[in-house]
DNA sequence: ATCCCTAATGAGATTTAGTATCAATAACAA
DNA sequence: TTGTTATTGATACTAAATCTCATTAGGGAT
């Protein structure tokens, strides 16, 4: 018996699929437990990992800050708002970025991570409220 | 008065430029106690994260793990090894990414973060031993 | 339908990386 | 030499995530 079809896993992955608003673990464990009260932190943990490990999902590792998780697998990339801390779906072919390094460091590259930080336009407008006062 | 030279000052920013090999913060704690016992972590992080903030260092941010410091700051990007942790530098010029952005997503970007993962050669070399084995 | 094995869960402790607090210390301008 | 105050050291605290382990429940076997 290897893996079993739970009622927690079914509850966070449709819960994941729902938000669409790339949540932290903790924002997913708060929705979540507005309709299940009794899971724990560490199963919904333990299934996003579950599903990150497996491709069913994508981490989104910010600098700094929590986790945030993509229910959507596509190759896509992500920019942060360095003001509110939103993430955003950025979709842009970046070709061969791995395969131009290998010959020059001697490690075997297995991947890599590129994620932009800038400010989302709501931030953008204060920030422009915020000078002209 | 704005900015004093301290000892410590001294202290933690030649043993980063004597450390070559990417250190984390807390490598930088234990090889600056070494010599000078009673220097505060806190110190050595409030240093570091000025050198990182003046552009005297890089903050090279691991996925997942500790950040590590670079007192190299010529533009360049990093190799992560995933299996011993080991930071490598890498020379490639990647022009424009973030300006790319600017119209796609309606995001200001500020910048990005390029982090590549792989296996270091010492690592490959245990891998085929292994798979020998 | 029931039993059994064990994967998975829940609750809470633990770890890791880093920041905050604040009294004591020490640069450095006068 | 002195006074101001930036900086330090020690420690408490926070945030994010993982670990531990007794308990629960999925699902194959009977």
């Amino acid at each position: 018996m290897q893996e079993r079809n739970t009622l927690q896993k079914r509850i966070v992955h449709e819960t994941l699929i729902r938000m669409c608003n790339h949540p932290t673990a903790d924002e997913v464990v708060a929705e979540v437990q507005s309709t299940y009260p009794t899971i724990s932190r560490a199963t919904v943990y333990r299934i996003l990992n579950k599903l990150a490990d497996s491709g069913e999902a994508l981490r989104i590792r910010i600098n700094n800050g929590a986790d945030h998780f993509d229910h959507q697998t596509f190759p896509h990339y992500h920019v942060h708002c360095s003001s509110c801390g939103k993430v955003a779906d950025v979709t842009m072919p970046v070709k061969e970025l791995g395969s131009m390094l290998s010959d020059t460091s001697g490690y075997k590259i297995q991947g890599y991570s590129l994620q932009f930080d800038g400010l989302c336009p709501e931030c953008q407008e204060n920030e422009e409220i915020e000078a002209g006062a």
